[in-house]
Formats: structure tokens, C-alpha cells, sequence
DNA sequence: TTAATTATTGCAACCAAGTTGCATTATTGG
DNA sequence: CCAATAATGCAACTTGGTTGCAATAATTAA
């Protein structure tokens, strides 16, 4: 492993999830480490060009392995061209702003949603154009189904 | 064309976005009318199996062009699995709760933005897990060129 | 109603994104 | 440092979606 890549808090982070410690790995999370806005798949590619030699393949294996871990999150975006942005404390949930023209990801403010009225009110800097709110979870009969399994093994 | 296809309404529909009515968009028009919650490609080259006979080429260029004419609304989902809903004013812009186990997406209620936090609350039905806000538009850069441009033309 | 024009569909081939199995190579822990 | 274990690279494959073009159907105006 090349000692430059050794950087204190990206090492912590793969210690404290108890994930090895490769060159790879550590590029990976480097890169979503030192962006400001959420990157896709093909901008992690591009940065990881100069940096370190690695497989496409890898690149999916790590990325789905930190998202397991929750190291990081997903950002789905329409045309399936998702984005990735990590998951400390410090950075919780948060609506995203897409640009149609550019296709830049930025980040909104993690408001409250008591005040979520703000993010919705004309706004100077973006031009809001389309709203998509996807919650996802269980739903009920889903619910209920797991409940009942739960139930029957105590039996 | 085979006239049981000739409904009313689907025609109605074609007819207001000046789109010739071919038996192809009145299947797909009808399934998406016929349909209590948002429907994804493979639902719908199943429920077309037994109608029509048509090319699956055919089925994504002609929901492509339903939604250029907002006739339909995309419904981004995790993996690129989109769902598609009919875009009338009586159906305006709504969350969307995605089960993470059977994979059903149900509407919410188009709740006004200052009730946002109702959906949020712990619900008796669903069990939330995530929550993906997605805004899409013009960001402030792509705006003011836009504005440039159109400025530089008129001189 | 018919014939010419125009638009849509079907087909085949193609492309890109993501996945899988397996051999090779690196990391970990004693 | 070495053995055991885990991750990576490679090649091939799968899936979802797209493109160009020929065949077919819908529209229009006479």
C-alpha cells in the first residue's frame, strides 16, 4: 500500500466498520471524502484515473460494500445516473437540487420539515422545475407479514 | 384498429396533445388509466402481453413521448426500476411510498408543503425508512447563462 | 373514398451499466 | 514471516435502453 494514500480519518473509517484496509478502498473513500457535492459513478471513475490503477468491477464491489455499512448513501437521480455522498452524523438526510442542464447534484439545507415550505418558496438562486419525494420502507401488508412471522417462531 | 380499444377518454386524451391514435398508445394510454397506483416497464409489457402485440422498442418510445407531452409522470425509483402515472390536474405532483420488501410503490396524499410533517410522523402503516427528496431545475449558474444568452441575442 | 404524404412501428444490431465466477494477489492475524 | 482469509482483476454475461432503417399504418386533402 503506498504510504501517501494512508490518510488518518479515511483509515478510521474502514476500522471502525471492520473493513480491510486496501489502496482501493481508501482511494475510494478519499475521493467521497474530499468533494463538497455528491459525485455518480462516472466522476469516481474519472478521479480515480490519476490516482490509482483499478477495476470497474471494484469500483461497484466498494461503493455497494460502503453503502451496506453505511458509509455512505445514494442519491437516486432519473436515469439511474445515482450519486454518492457520505453518511457521517455531521451530513444527515437532506434534499438535493439537480440542475437540468449541467446535471451538478448540490446539496439543500438539511431543514426541519416544519419548515419545509423554505425549500419549496420561488427561490433567487434555483429555478425549481420538478419535486420528486420518495419514501420508502415497509408498507403494510409487508409489515404485518413480518410481524406475523415473528409471532409464529416464538410459538 | 380494432375498435374495443376505442375508449373515449384515451382517445380524448391523444387527441388534445394532437398525437395520431395508434391501437400502441391507446393499449399503453389505457393501462396507465386503468391503474390505481404507478406501474413500472416490466408491469407494463406484462398487462400489454395479453392486448397487443407490440415491440418493446415501441412501448419505451411511446412513454417517452407521453412524457415530453406531460401526459405521464416518471416516478424515480433505487436501481433505475422507474414507475410511470398518469399526469392529469386531478393527480398533481404527490410523495410516493416505495415498500422495500414487495417492491409496490403507493401514493401519499398531495399534501399541501406546510403539512409536509404529517408524512413524516411515525405512521400506523407504513414504516419509513428512507426518505429521498429530489429537486431538479436550473441551478443559479445555468440560469444566468440562460439569461446571458437570451440578453446577447436580443442586442 | 381513395391515393399520396407523413408518421409510427418492428426488427436487428448495438451500447452501456452492472453482475458473476473464478483465478490471482493482497491483507490480516498469529 | 507464514498460513489462512479476504479482496481484486479479468473475462464473460445479463439486462435495460437506444439507434437506423425498412415495412406498415394513420392522416390529409382531393
Amino acid at each position: 500500500m503506498p504510504p501517501d494514500v494512508k490518510d488518518k480519518a479515511t483509515l478510521h473509517i474502514l476500522q471502525k466498520s471492520g473493513l480491510s484496509k486496501t489502496p482501493q478502498r481508501l482511494a475510494v473513500l478519499n475521493i467521497l471524502m474530499n468533494t463538497v457535492v455528491p459525485v455518480n459513478i462516472k466522476s469516481i471513475r474519472q478521479a480515480l484515473e490519476s490516482k490509482i490503477s483499478i477495476n470497474r468491477v471494484t469500483i461497484y464491489r466498494i461503493l455497494s460494500l460502503f453503502k451496506q455499512h453505511m458509509i455512505i448513501r445514494e442519491i437516486t437521480s432519473p436515469g439511474g445516473n445515482n450519486y454518492f455522498e457520505l453518511a457521517t452524523m455531521k451530513n444527515p438526510v437532506h434534499p438535493h437540487f439537480l440542475c437540468r442542464k449541467c446535471a451538478a447534484l448540490s446539496c439543500l439545507e438539511p431543514l426541519t420539515f416544519s419548515q419545509a415550505n423554505h425549500w419549496l418558496t420561488p427561490d433567487k438562486d434555483y429555478s425549481i422545475e420538478n419535486i420528486e419525494i420518495n419514501i420508502s420502507g415497509l408498507c403494510a401488508s409487508c409489515r404485518n407479514a413480518t410481524k406475523l412471522q415473528k409471532r409464529s417462531v416464538k410459538q
